[in-house]
DNA sequence: TTGTACGCGTTATCAT
DNA sequence: ATGATAACGCGTACAA
């Protein structure tokens, strides 16, 4: 391994000079620089990022965790946390919780141990005691996607969730729709919550009248969510429309309606949520809420990456909330037939 | 920020006392071990790992190199290669090359500068320059998914491609086609050369002559695998079953067949490859060849901390080619009709 | 413009 | 069983 002394060395300078050339210090002349430079060349040295780091204190490396990325979501968000930090000079340390809370507190322990310069929660719980502590102790950190349910003063980025479901709902009342069903995510998800109370506000705000067994729980499972679709179809009078937390719960829903020899969107409309690729597919067509998850990845990371680098006033919060965007697509038909409208 | 030295003084025993504490030395009284972790606990201590890398030379961390994470194929990998690593105390950096050699190039050596233990090649193309250097530097390796075309002297854990499509063909054959068609992927890809190898010797080994109008280009790529498809579609006689290089491309070649109103499996026989999950949704319910990803992933994870920990005689090449599975779902049908065998 | 010397937090070697 | 001290590779204050 070469280091910066076998650099001092060959080129004839010390140790201190080899330093400054390479964080560009205008301190040394061209000669001496552009001659250590090419010994650097020559014996291709990269300097020590760990070395570097116990001087300066600062590791050049950011925590990213995430639930899960078998939820295209959250690969299509890691894919791009990765390339902005990536960009600014920073490498990811990619940590997966399962939205377990013990997991998610070991691997704030792993990256607090290997000095990360910020932490990026892309899913957090409604509330969670670590990561409380670990903002409480003052390190560069940001909540996107999820949040707590309590956040005057914490950072964050997310989606206008309620707005989101609000506008999918808003949309199926003026279809003709009355008996919307919701399948609801877990409950201490912001996301999943913050959806429901959309989807409660747009009925309030139509004059549609609240049915708690049009409310089912999915959890963003698979299984749960089969369940779920399958007492919703079985009910007395079942729903003529369907809006799910998210995408992959439709998909799922999908699956139990076309099995039961329903046709969507002619016996069941359904929306989902996240605007996931296959979602688009012609065999799916799925309307959804979209967000825009690249905006929100990329500006999450670049915010924490300003508090890291103290570009931005540290006492100065990050509070974002995003637009979500309905996408019509087959799944929920035009105007509902009459006979469903009783 | 506590170090070692704060325990060390509030204990009132020495750095190096706290340092075999810390490291389980057996040569430390009950007693003083005792009043060493209490302090420790206390002060809420984590050893650094930065400065403790520093003298062992081991990070505890490995970095993981995927082309993308928008293909679930290695989304799912990445969560597998995560959780091993972490349960055997590794990290994970998060690089993605987007298959570009110059990106892979750039993050091989953030890798280097941070003194990772090992390397995990999820995504290499057939042969890369920078990586080969990576290998003769002797540093801890392993390619796993795609490999070299040349690999006698590396390690590798691929699976047997060119069997998984062999039995795709073969399936098609017996069920009477005769006019199968072959979507390719990228000609760098390992996986895709191997699987098109292994469609070429399934039509050899049972007599139906090579067609060169019936092997397009997808080149894992939507928009080229949607034109590659029109192609096929519009041949003088287009064919009646289709291989696709990934289940990805099959998406879109299914969107293709529908929108040119044509049927699966009636009109034209569908096979993918990966076994992503979508591949087995009721809307979709694609044939396709399956591999163990998780089993690979884990594997090769583990197989590179063998490596790195030297529990593995280091001169040993770690060569290894699973075998696949054909997962038959609808979109290949039963027998097929007898005016499309002529 | 350049060099010397120290320290970052830890482990390892040598004494004791 | 424990302590003093050097070393890991680098950056930086200070001196020259």
């Amino acid at each position: 391994m070469t280091t910066i002394k076998d650099i001092a060395r060959i080129a004839q300078v010390s140790d201190a000079t080899v330093s400054r050339v390479i964080n560009d210090s205008p301190l040394v002349k061209e000669e001496t620089r552009n001659k250590v430079l090419e010994v650097i060349e020559q014996l291709n040295y990269h300097p020590n990022t760990l070395a570097r780091g116990m001087k300066t204190k600062k590791t050049y490396t950011i925590g990213l965790l995430v639930a899960t990325l078998t939820n295209p979501f959250y690969a299509e968000t890691a894919k791009i946390v990765v390339d902005t930090a990536n960009n600014l000079g920073y490498a990811t340390i990619l940590c997966i919780t399962d939205n377990d809370r013990h997991k998610q507190k070991e691997y704030i322990n792993i990256l607090k141990q290997r000095k990360v310069d910020g932490f990026l929660f892309a899913s957090v719980l409604t509330e969670d005691k670590a990561v409380r502590e670990l903002i409480k102790s003052g390190a560069p950190y940001l909540l996107f996607n999820r949040r707590f349910s309590s956040c005057q003063d914490v950072n964050y980025i997310v989606l206008d969730n309620s707005a989101g479901t609000y506008m999918a709902v808003e949309h199926l009342i003026k279809l003709g729709h009355k008996k919307i069903a919701f399948i609801r995510g877990t409950h201490n998800f912001s996301t999943s919550v913050e959806r429901f109370s959309g989807y409660k506000k747009a009925l309030e705000d139509y004059g549609i009248p609240y049915r708690e067994e049009f409310v089912v729980d999915g959890q963003y499972d698979q299984e749960k969510t089969i369940h779920a679709t399958k007492i919703l179809l079985n009910l007395p009078t079942p729903p003529t429309a369907i809006v799910c937390c998210n995408d992959l719960m439709a998909l799922s829903a999908m699956e139990v309606i076309i099995s039961a020899n329903l046709k969507i969107p002619e016996d069941i409309a359904l929306i989902g949520f996240d605007n996931i690729d296959i979602a688009g597919h012609s065999l799916v067509q799925l309307t959804t809420v979209a967000q825009n998850k690249s905006l929100m990845a990329e500006i999450a990371t670049q915010s924490l990456i300003k508090m890291i680098e103290k570009t931005q006033p540290p006492d100065q919060l990050v509070q974002l909330v995003l637009k979500p965007q309905l996408i019509v697509r087959k799944t929920c038909g035009h105007k509902v037939a009459e006979k469903l409208q009783k």
